[in-house]
DNA sequence: GCTTGACCTTTCAGTTAGGGGAGAGTTTAA
DNA sequence: TTAAACTCTCCCCTAACTGAAAGGTCAAGC
């Protein structure tokens, strides 16, 4: 099929199959006449697996590696749990880091009058050596 | 005083404020005949002003608003109070959506074996339709 | 057989917020 | 005087695409 069916069939669009054909996540056969892309059932499979992998908040590298690894009968969950435990770890540490950012621009708000007046602590707290 | 001066005093890189001249958001002195820039205290402050505001997360584009209230003496704390609230907003939403990823792959980990056989319900997630 | 329109191609530029480095000019201290 | 340290501009690089431009291909309809 064309790359318009296969980005219809994996729910991408057009513009990030073929840029993932360029980075050479997926190798879809090209027609040496036309440059036309050819893409089959596997490789709609994979651009489904891709996205998938994607919204979880994988890099494109790490889609890389598990894309090799989906395709590896042979591989050990092993390798798979820790690239998901290691995202996990990412990802409590930038829950983290916005909690504490939330927390400290709650407490500024909370302490500014939001009225007409110029006095603002948020920015003496901006502005504070 | 020269760029290397006042990124030491405001903790910033010398190219991250030599960027932030080039962009307009601050302007200091440049001698036409050396082309070397040069820095006055409230240019430091300003420095300071916008590191801080970046560390609270906020876009170079809200810094840039932040700076003109900043400046601005008769600003009413309203403005302020509704650009913060409106950032609270944007890390809440983050917020919500990181913990449901984190949740989601948390679950697909704890069902995971991780040993040496191939079995993963990890990469069956991903692959299911 | 021709045209129209949908679809496909490549390539370039832009997005955020700078980082790295080259090559050249300037200043300062020994 | 010279060497080190500092500064300048310019260009390429990052992630993961998106948009536009300019052109080739294909199927349908007349």
């Amino acid at each position: 099929m064309n790359i318009g069916q296969a980005a219809k069939l994996s729910g991408l669009t057009v513009k990030t199959v073929r840029y993932y054909a360029n980075i050479g996540l997926i190798m879809p056969l090209q027609d040496n006449q036309t440059g036309y892309r050819s893409f089959s059932e596997d490789d709609v499979a994979k651009l489904q697996f891709i996205g998938k992998a994607r919204r979880f908040d994988f890099s494109i590298n790490e889609c890389r590696e598990l894309l090799s690894l989906y395709q590896d009968k042979n591989r050990p969950s092993s390798e798979v749990k820790a690239l998901t435990l290691e995202k996990i770890a990412q990802i409590d540490s930038k829950l983290d880091e916005l909690t504490r950012l939330r927390d400290q621009l709650s407490h500024l708000a909370n302490h500014c009058q939001g009225d007409g007046r110029p006095e603002c602590p948020i920015l003496d707290a901006l502005s504070r050596s």
